[in-house]
Order: structure tokens, then C-alpha cells, then sequence
DNA sequence: TATTGTTATACTCTATAACTATA
DNA sequence: TATAGTTATAGAGTATAACAATA
């Protein structure tokens, strides 16, 4: 501690790619705290989450809704697979494709794990009032909606 | 186009950390695009940033800043060294230290990439109200200082 | 002994090209 | 020829251990 007086970040802090960046950190630490219990990672968790939501989605599907580059979800889903948290089914029309369908302990995992996430947010963001929670998930919605009509 | 309806990724949805990092990836993929043409990338524009308000700072100092490991900033530093952005100059009182300093260039540049980045994160946030806007920004710096308090 | 900057290393996330088997 | 899933690979971002020089 024998440098001068700092300013730390307060330029950096205008942008709002910067606080969101830092923010994001923060949820996602808790996340990989709150998942790994279960054994997952935030990705298994959601690739997980909409397979069983959607039972029988076929892989280019999930990593479409996803939004990640179809070789990055084999990993993924070999991991859930392992696990037994999904199957791998094979598809009557077409011999490429796999019908991913959730496991009873899948399912099961899944809402744990929800629940817990819920919780753990809950907790993080208690000292929010409703209102600050719901404008926060508006604009980030809207934010991630504005890519699909601006471009 | 030949599978079942789908639901997408609506239970995720509920989750602000999901929702956060659709958000974050958009505002980071804006961020790429925007700082690409001056060379930089976005640590290395944080970098310059946090070194153009405070110079003299030590590399120690500047990681705690942003929150990156010291074995990480090396990289950063010997890029905008390179492009001659910043010089690291002995400090008399320890040996050990490096006092970081931004050249002309690097002030120059990083005011004219703030600009730029300002001005994209206004167009691409032109669709929402300055209270959505303000109430994300304190939301988003509430979440980052909770992990000060809480741990 | 402790600290500053550094090297080496490893693990995750992400992105692209090319392969196979089917269509 | 095009598509579904896969393999291989490479680039960022991030984390830890350990080293040399200095305190």
C-alpha cells in the first residue's frame, strides 16, 4: 500500500457492459456454488433444464435455443448422459438424429436444482425491491430481444 | 424443421443469472465490434482505462481494480505496451514495482474508444426510458457491491 | 520471510473446419 | 447435395503454483 491515491474504476463504471460484466460474475459465482451439489455446471443445468421442457428436442434444436455452436453441446450432453440424467433416443424418420429425453432422475434433479437456484437468487438479491427486480429482468430481456430486430 | 413444438427456454427464463448472461453477451458482443477497429480488447480497453485515470499505478494495484489475477494481467499489459498505450516505468522507492503510465497515445485512444463505446451502448439502448436505464445501473451495481458486504 | 512481477500450466467457454452417416 | 451429430483444434478468459529479484 505505498502507491498514490487511486481512482479506481469510476470511468469504466459509465458503461453499461462493464457493470454487467461484473454483476454477471457475482450470479454466476453463486450459481457454481448453488449447482455444484447437484453436479452440474450452469451449462449442464440449462441444456438440462429445456430438454425437460421440451422431451424429444433433437441436439441442433437445443443448442439453437441455447444460442452455442452444436460441437460444444456433445460434451454436455455426454456429461448429463453419464449421469443418467438423459437419454440419447433414437429417431424413427431420420437415422442422424437423437431424441434427447429426460430420466425420472433427470426430471427430478432438474427441479431440485431449480429450486435451489430460486432460493440462492432470492437470497442475493433480497436487498432489491420488486420493482428494481422486475425493471432489471425487463430491460434484460429486452436488451437480448433487441439482436432478433435490430440485425 | 421436423420436430415436436418446443417450449424453448421459458423455465430458464425465471432465472436472473440466465437472464443476465443473454443480456451480457449481447452488450460483449456490441463491445468486440466496437473496439476491434482501435485495437483493443475489452480487458485491454478496461486496462488502459483504469491506467489513463490513475497513473502511476502499480500492476498489483491494477489487478486488484479489476478483479483479474496479477499472472493474468501480464498479457494485457505487454499488449498495450506493444501498441505503445502505456510505458512501465521503474519506481525509485522499490525496485520490485512498475509504475504504470499511459503515453499520449493511450489517452488519446482510450477517450476516442469511450466515445465509441458510448455511443453504441446508446443506440443499442435507445429503446428504453432513462428510469429502466438508471434503475438497471443501480440493480446492476447493488448486485456487484452485495458480495462486500455479504461475505 | 514477504511481496512484485513473471512463467508455466490447466481448465472452462467459445468458435470453426472437417469428418461420418444418413437424407 | 445437404443435414445431424461428431471430432479435432484453437482462441479467449480465468485460476494456481512456483520462480527471481527485491523488500
Amino acid at each position: 500500500m505505498t502507491g498514490q491515491p487511486i481512482n479506481r474504476d469510476k470511468t469504466l463504471r459509465r458503461f453499461v457492459g462493464y457493470r454487467m460484466k461484473r454483476a454477471f460474475n457475482v450470479m454466476q459465482a453463486d450459481l457454481v456454488l448453488v449447482l455444484k451439489p447437484f453436479g452440474l455446471r450452469m451449462m449442464t443445468f440449462s441444456a438440462l433444464s429445456v430438454v425437460v421442457d421440451n422431451p424429444g428436442l433433437r441436439q441442433s434444436q437445443l443448442a439453437e435455443i441455447l444460442s452455442i455452436e452444436r460441437p460444444n453441446l456433445v460434451a454436455i450432453l455426454d456429461e448429463l448422459q453419464s449421469a443418467g440424467l438423459i437419454r440419447r433416443d433414437p429417431v424413427a424418420e431420420d437415422r442422424r438424429a437423437h431424441a434427447l429425453v429426460p430420466t425420472a432422475e433427470g426430471v427430478a434433479l432438474c427441479a431440485k436444482a431449480s429450486d435451489a437456484i430460486l432460493t440462492g437468487e432470492d437470497r442475493r438479491l433480497s436487498g432489491l425491491s420488486p420493482e428494481q427486480r422486475q425493471t432489471a429482468l425487463d430491460v434484460m430481456g429486452w436488451i437480448e430481444a433487441s439482436t432478433r430486430e435490430t440485425r
